[in-house]
RNA sequence: GGGAUCUUAGCUCAGCUGGGAGAGCAUCUGCCUUACAAGCAGAGGGUCAUAGGUUCGAGCCCUAUAGGUCCCACCA
């Protein structure tokens, strides 16, 4: 069966047909397996609100390399997918829908506007999902989960109701960051600081009965002034040691305020006196607490000020401001207006400006819940890598706060508590209550918030595997091995994970996190749809195929670091992949029928290149599986490219050519069987990073296996370790360089016809370093050689022909331009005497030798000799030139 | 204010526990060649931000400085 292969790769004909052959085949599905080692992953699951974008694309194609490699290294590989409610997200796109068609959510109600969400999320819901599938994510998706399916929900309930028995979770009156536009508490993670330029309003405060005396403060929302319970000095300030205890008259109110003192006042700071307004600050908030202040309200959810704002009562925030700084200057009582920079909290959704209130909120007590995640990553159950994340990581976790949890949307899970509309007594309970366990009302209600949507991928680890439930799946794959995810969630998922793992299951929910960067533009900005300079990862494949795209994502980059897409980048890795294309049409096209197999018993008749290169690939499967066993993603795949690139492609076809158009050679099938051997060898390492092309060929070279997908992962192997070939080849290579580069002097254009050479049993080091000859040229070009060779006016006799006759040799001596040759040993010469130098000096040295380790010295001790031994071929070469 | 991180070729970046300065792209030269012009053979181009220090030896470790990026933080 002959197969032919197109001349240019064209991606586009193939990856879905692939991608369906492997679902069709159940290659992604993974069972428990006792005789198998798991490996597991559970991808972060992607918002339904999401389109695929670039970071979408990194994450999961650094998870499909691992599970891939696992996978073929006989791990039982699994990889969960699944997707993320996203509360706020959804629930404002929904809204905003409903909106288009005129309706308010509020009309809808509450059930209705779930309705209207899940339709909703069952139509769009799988859009990210299916783009997944364009990059080949081998994900298993009979085990597809949702963050509110039956399940994860029973999860989330089974851990509320857990924590809330063990007086973890509480309810209580706390100063909350409040979204005016979103509706809702959001927690602290979800604030997002930015320096605003504002102004720092200095107003007078008239101090109560002394009249013509007033207080001066500084302020950069002179609206709050309506929620003041006091103003605050600090106790060793001697400027205003007398006013401590007096009263002043709050300005626009007919309300009068103490002063106070309190050591959280900076002297230095404005002028030195802070107006406190407990209900809308939350430092204010806990001066309040120890001074025993009144919390006065004056906003309403929407941030217009409530009724209790007199004639500014029904203004919005910022019209209000405008209309009390008007008035105060009017009474005189407005000093001046600086202009201030500060930070803003902002919601990182919607980028409203958060309003801090006193809200009932539902908290998660952190104190306790956060020591082993501080432990498991201190001692190393849990690795973070790159590790410079330790730092943030205990940043965050050594300023732990306390999680509010409720969240005013219905679009999510429903908090289980239940009221009584009579007594008030509340119960948290796993199913509806309809009767009021105190006073034995009918009368009960649900409490209407929902949780963070953090609170359900929190547990996202073993939620997925069946927990509660004592699952096989849960005992066998958790914990899972791995986390692959951006550094920019650390705050929200990752140590919320980590926490809950600990908490519930008793043990880490994961061994190790690969955090990755950000995916740029090309100008270093981050994509956003605002600047509209994102890149559809889709469109990428469409153009290059997701293969190129992958590999593009995983290279030229180190694990944590953000990097730049640039198309010129796409094609290059597009070019990688067609090299890998023709290098496998090329050795198709001389066994097109398949007849020499791989797995065929090794030929006896090897040549030194064959062993060279086998020698090569065997130190390759070592380096390139050794890395991706550290998640050194990117430094395997480069080390492969270069291989497959240069020497395989670069040298070793190109020597072996004589041999396979000479129908006469006896060790054609040698060449055959080593081209492919190395060529599915690569294949197969090369596979986790190109997943579709790498089948395409494998399927086409040969016929034993179906799938490369579920073929064995090479192993090194020392039978395959050919030292001496190893040297020998690398130094005839050298000795061709050098060719070339004096053709190169002699202004002989390089020709690729002259280029090739035959390494027969005659080619040793010796001919070359002893005879100075080197064999080269190719079947059929021998005459366009010797043209060159004349032009060049290299003598007949330099130019002859040997076996095979189409092959010939220049004596070496010939080539060279003596006086330029002469400087270069010269050069050389030094060199080497500089190398022997410093070699000696580090073995002499004692604190080297006795504190570098064993290996490092012998290391030392063969360069040694290396550089000792060319410098005696060296200085003999010279010494026969200068004759 | 605290912390992280970066500064290496024209551009974008690698450089793993200190031991011969690298890749891709771009530029230049020569090649349509029977796997591949999405290619081949070459070339040029770097005081590794600056200044000190440790070391036989520093791109790598330490200190300081300058500049960039990011995260955290309640300075009204």
């Amino acid at each position: 069966m002959s197969k032919e292969l197109e001349k240019n790769y064209n991606p586009a004909d193939i990856e879905d047909r692939l991608y369906q052959k492997w679902l069709d085949k159940k290659y992604f599905h993974a069972e428990v397996d006792r005789s198998k080692k798991p490996f597991t992953i559970v991808m972060p699951p992607p918002n339904i609100t999401g389109k695929l974008h670039m970071g979408h694309a990194l994450d999961n194609t650094m998870q499909d390399i691992l599970i891939r490699f696992k996978r073929m290294q006989g791990f039982e590989a699994l990889w969960v997918p699944g997707t993320d409610h996203a509360s706020i997200s959804t629930e404002v796109k929904v809204t905003n829908a409903l909106k288009d068609e005129g309706i308010d959510k509020h009309e809808l109600g509450r059930e209705g506007f779930l309705k209207r969400t899940w339709e909703w999320k069952k139509e769009y819901g799988g859009t990210i999902t299916g783009q997944l599938r364009k990059i080949g994510s081998s994900c298993d998706w009979d085990r597809e989960r949702f963050t509110m399916d039956e399940g994860c929900s029973k999860a989330v309930q089974e851990v509320f109701i857990n924590l809330y028995e063990k007086g973890m979770i509480y309810k209580g009156s706390r100063i909350v960051n409040w979204c005016p536009v979103c509706n809702t508490s959001i927690s602290d993670a979800e604030v997002e600081h930015e320096e605003q330029a504002g102004h720092f309003w200095h107003i007078n405060y008239p101090v109560a009965g002394e009249e013509g005396r007033f207080v001066e403060i500084a302020t950069t929302r002179p609206e709050t002034l309506l929620g003041d319970s006091a103003l605050a000095v600090n106790p060793d300030d001697e400027r205003y040691t007398d006013l401590i205890g007096k009263m002043v008259e709050l300005p626009l109110t007919d309300r009068q305020i103490p002063i106070i003192a309190d050591p959280y006042v900076d002297k230095e700071f404005g002028t030195g006196v802070v107006k406190i307004t407990p209900a809308h600050d939350p430092n204010d908030f806990e001066v309040g607490k120890r001074h025993n202040l009144p919390e006065i309200n004056i906003l309403n959810d929407d941030a217009t000020i409530n009724n209790l704002g007199g004639k500014y009562a029904g203004m919005d925030r910022y019209e209000a401001r405008k209309a009390m700084v008007a008035d105060l200057d009017a009474l005189g009582l407005l000093v001046k207006v600086e202009d201030h920079v500060h930070n803003v909290g902002t919601h990182d959704r919607c980028k409203t400006t958060v309003e801090p209130m006193i809200k009932q909120q539902w908290f998660v007590k952190m104190d306790e819940l956060i020591k082993p995640a501080i432990e498991g990553v201190k001692n190393g159950d849990i690795e973070l890598m790159p590790a410079s994340m330790d730092k943030t990581y205990f940043n965050w976790t050594d300023n732990i706060r306390d999680w509010c949890i409720s969240r005013q949307l219905w679009w999510g899970h429903r908090i289980p508590a239940y009221y009584c509309k009579d007594c008030g007594q509340m119960v948290v309970a796993d199913e509806e209550i309809h009767e009021c366990p105190k006073c034995g009302s009918n009368n009960m209600e649900q409490d209407p918030d929902t949780l963070d949507t953090w609170f359900s991928s929190a547990l996202w680890p073993f939620s997925t595997l069946g927990w509660p439930e004592n699952t096989e799946e849960l005992d066998y794959f958790y914990p899972t091995d791995v986390l692959v995810t951006g550094y920019d969630i650390i705050f929200f998922w990752v140590i919320r994970m980590i926490f809950s793992g600990y908490e519930h299951m008793g043990k880490k929910p994961f061994s190790k996190v690969l955090f990755h960067g950000l995916v740029r533009d090309s100008q270093g900005r981050k994509m956003s749809k605002s600047l509209g300079n994102g890149i559809d990862p889709l469109e990428v494949i469409d153009k290059y195929g997701a293969d190129a795209l992958r590999y593009t994502l995983i290279t030229g980059n180190a694990p944590g670091n953000d990097m730049r897409f640039y198309w010129e980048r796409v094609e290059a890795s597009r070019n990688f992949a067609n090299k890998v294309w023709n290098a496998s049409r090329f050795i198709m096209m001389n066994d097109p029928d398949n007849k020499i197999k791989a797995t065929d018993a090794q030929p006896e008749n090897l040549t030194a290149a064959d062993k060279w290169i086998l020698s090569k690939m065997n130190n390759l499967v070592k380096e390139v599986t050794d890395n991706m066993e550290k998640y050194d993603l990117g430094i395997a795949v480069a080390k492969l490219n270069d291989f497959i690139w240069e020497e395989f492609c670069d040298w070793y076809i190109e020597m072996v050519k004589p041999r396979l158009y000479n129908d006469e050679d006896t060790t054609k099938t040698a060449a055959i069987w080593t081209l492919k051997k190395v060529l599915i060898d690569g294949l197969k390492l090369l596979h986790p990073y190109m997943p579709f092309i790498t089948e395409e060929i494998f399927c086409n070279i040969q016929d034993e296996e179906e799938s490369i997908m579920i073929s064995n992962w090479p192993v090194y192997s020392e039978e395959m370790h050919f030292a001496d070939d190893e040297v020998a080849i690398e130094t005839i290579k050298t000795a061709v360089r050098n060719i070339r580069n004096v053709r190169a002097d002699m202004n002989v254009a390089p020709s690729r016809k002259a280029k090739v050479f035959v390494v027969s049993e005659n080619a040793s080091i010796r001919d070359i370093f002893e005879n100075g000859k080197v064999f080269f040229g190719t079947l059929g070009y021998a005459s366009e050689v010797a043209v060159q060779a004349d032009k060049a006016g290299i003598p007949d006799d330099a130019v002859s022909t040997v076996i095979p006759e189409a092959v010939i040799y220049i004596p070496f001596a010939e080539l060279v331009d003596i006086e330029k040759e002469i400087e270069r040993l010269k050069k050389e010469e030094g060199r080497l005497n500089g190398e022997i130098k410093r070699c000696n000096g580090m073995l002499n040295n004692e604190k080297f030798t006795s504190k570098a380790p064993a290996e490092k010295i012998d290391e030392e001790k063969e360069k040694l000799v290396k550089y000792t031994q060319m410098l005696e071929q060296v200085t003999e070469r010279l010494q026969t030139l200068t004759k």
